[in-house]
DNA sequence: CTATTGCTTCGTCCGGCGGCGAAGGATGGG
DNA sequence: CCCATCCTTCGCCGCCGGACGAAGCAATAG
């Protein structure tokens, strides 16, 4: 998931080393059930001796994926908090990917490539687009709003005073996944999303995220943005939606 | 994220061992920025001779991590999806954990302990404690709504014929992150975290994605699972949200 | 105290992976 | 047609890291 920020520049490969080794996955995956295990218990289960796990559970120890507790002789190894899980579960479903979609899942995919949330915000081709709106209609200059997009916001209810008083970032560019261009993410984007939720020109899709364009917001914003064209929303292209 | 299907025995070691290399983790990071680069520019980015970036690229391209496109003399490698731009991603989030996080860092997330949505369903110790009362009262069977739950459920407004008619998977546990426990997930996870949120039982919250229980939403519930003392809104505990 | 069990540490072996230079296609310019 | 450029394939070397058995600690049982 693309966040707010960008991707710092961590050292990821010794990360993924981690997970790299056969019986480490192994290891992990049997943690992934939530419960605490017993060194012994995950030799047995990844298959090696007594001896190498331990040398694997020392090392995931060392890196932070798990932790330990003592109670007795017995020494029970977890994960060491949900974020662990996550990069778990992320890998395993790209491992899984299958090599042909099937058509429920690629129709899925192509509705959300249109339009979904990442977090509270716009994302997909319609995030993008309306960044690229905003800006092009001399809204946003840089991470700041102008006196322009001040009243445009404002005239369809974003209250932008009030989205620049959080403690959040105010307007940053989020990496769009399918598009691989910014989308508005922030406050500001949050804001904005909840405006255009609340007013129904976008409303919650059939998958999880996904998010459609309705007729009302299609005309809205294309009165909105009259000079762009390649938006979801332009009528120029008399677009409609590519799902089927 | 802890989607709803059950994490696959998929390999995920040889996934990671492709980004578990420092070289192919500089190559998949430049890639990151979403444009196709020539495999020279990927050498000299990643500090390796042209010989070797090739072997790595050989391997990211067979693991299906990169696409390539031959354009001339030269040829332009991307990464092949937003998956595993995810990927990259949410590692380079846990590499780049801090030791000890900020106070505003380890409030938000105790908030995100408390109840969130996971794609569209309630989750942290909420969602683990609303699958427990539904389950405890006697509502739900395996991942059947009993006459019983059926009845509750339609009283407050959830619509269980209609969760059941869609295609997604309608009743499955979702391993929550934080409590490696189980809460409600699929359609009717979504429906009745739907009607939670309609009714004001639970309101948005200041970080993304984090739900905070209401006043109205804590005595409704209670009144609801009269027996489910461990709940957030249980009023023998006097619960007060731990985050201060 | 001694025996047993559970886990770690030590010493050692070996396979595999990453690195480079040189040679071998492929493409485009002149 | 020849050369320059870009990339890949080949062959070789060095070394890291994962495997095991044996020995060393810790803790409980009797």
């Amino acid at each position: 998931m693309a966040a707010d920020h960008t991707v710092r520049d961590a050292d990821i490969a010794p990360v993924a080393a981690l997970i790299a080794d056969p019986t480490r996955a192994a290891i992990l995956t049997a943690l992934l059930g939530g419960r605490a295990l017993a060194a012994g218990e995950l030799a047995r289960l990844a298959g090696v001796s007594a001896a190498t796990a331990s040398a694997h559970l020392a090392r995931l120890l060392d890196g932070g994926f798990v932790t330990v507790v003592r109670q007795g002789r017995h020494r029970y190894y977890r994960l060491s908090g949900p974020e662990v899980a996550e990069v778990l579960e992320v890998l395993a479903r790209v491992s899984a990917r299958p090599p042909v979609r099937s058509l429920r899942q690629s129709r899925q995919a192509r509705l959300l490539e249109e339009a979904r949330t990442c977090y509270d915000h716009l994302a997909g081709k319609a995030g993008v687009a309306l960044l690229e709106a905003l800006r092009g209609s001399g809204c946003l200059a840089g991470e700041e709003v102008t006196a322009e997009g001040e009243r445009l916001l404002a005239g369809i209810g974003v209250h932008v005073a009030g989205a620049r008083a959080t403690r959040r970032r105010f307007a940053p560019e989020c990496l769009d996944w399918t598009e691989r261009r910014p989308h508005l993410g922030g406050a500001l984007g949050a804001a904005v999303t909840a405006v255009l939720l609340e007013r129904g020109w976008f409303r919650q899709g059939a998958a999880p995220r996904a998010l459609t364009l309705t007729d009302e917001g299609r005309s809205e914003l294309a009165a909105l943005f009259p000079s762009h064209v390649t938006a979801p929303w332009s009528k120029e292209l008399t677009w409609q939606s590519p799902v089927t």
